[in-house]
DNA sequence: AGGGTATAGTCAAGCTACTTGACTATCTAG
DNA sequence: CTAGATAGTCAAGTAGCTTGACTATACCCT
């Protein structure tokens, strides 16, 4: 696209792939930064991803294992971790003896309430940024390849995919 | 992929921030299956970040580390596997005894070359999805992120780090 | 009831992609 | 020529996964 910067040798990348992956860094960084400011120190990116799943009534782990796309070792790990940092808890569930249900703690809702708010702070600097309309435009961009690329990928990658989507 | 699944509990996820790393996920993984599929079985996300910063023509190492944010180690021991694998390769610096100037095999560039034709591939199926203009919207946007988030960093932030910070 | 199989969770070991810390070799400035 | 900065290496540790092997409980069938 622009490419005026021959300052020396070759320019940085300027590609979708470049541009989407710097973006959501900055965003995880920003997040994560404001956390941390927020007396969130335990909050790391992997953490967030997991937690995003954890319904604030609490679930079966087994039913978060469907939900995250990542195997029930590294869910347990995280979990593990979690519940060291004392966000969530894991009750043994009464009605299933192999279950246990993951709960959030007081702690823990704090944290998300805090998440919340910052979310909701950094998207109003976005719009800021790029107008209401563009703000709606990317979304919806952003929707459109979340639904088309789960879709393409179950056509040719084959099982071992990371794909993202629900099921 | 309508959005019939209420099924039970909460929704996912549907901030900027998570779609911007679906998304940023997603193209990834394309990205890389196209790779593996086209002979790259080496490739991985993070060797190609770092080759992202690679001139065609080589560079020092040290450059290397002032451009990725990373720190020297890490890029020694991702170039140590790029090397074993055959994409790059280390010689001295004739300028500077202790430097090494970092270049691309033949097999490197090579695969440079089918990247380069894949992420346009890529490209231009996002396109087709979202049309060109939405397609020039969207990169504008992404660009503005950027842009706005690196000023952020200048300003608080010294030039190491991907703190974005807003302190 | 008894036996097989599926499900829920745990334990252990290993891998990748980093990190920090300590070290060597070389260059440069005074 | 020596002090210190710079380029790179070596070693060990951490986070966040992975696969494989295992235990405990539940469900289903005859």
């Amino acid at each position: 696209m622009v490419k005026e910067l021959d300052e020396k040798a070759e320019a940085l990348p300027d590609h979708v792939g470049w541009r989407l992956w710097q973006a959501s860094r900055a965003w995880q960084a920003e997040f994560a930064a404001a956390m941390r400011a927020a007396g969130h120190g335990w909050f790391t990116e992997a953490r967030a991803g997991l937690l995003g799943h954890i319904t604030r009534t609490g679930m079966r782990q087994s039913a978060l294992i469907e939900r995250s796309a990542i195997s029930k070792q590294a869910i347990q790990q995280l979990l593990d971790g979690l519940e060291a940092e004392g966000i969530v808890e894991r009750l043994p569930d009464p009605q299933d003896g192999r279950g246990k249900l993951v709960r959030y703690t007081r702690k823990g809702l704090d944290a998300l309430r805090d998440g919340d708010r910052i979310k909701m702070e950094i998207e109003r600097r976005y719009v800021g940024r790029i107008g209401e309309e563009g703000f709606t435009a990317l979304m919806g961009a952003l929707r459109a390849f979340a639904a088309g690329g789960a879709a393409a990928m179950d056509e040719d990658a084959g099982p071992e995919s990371e794909v993202v989507e629900s099921k």
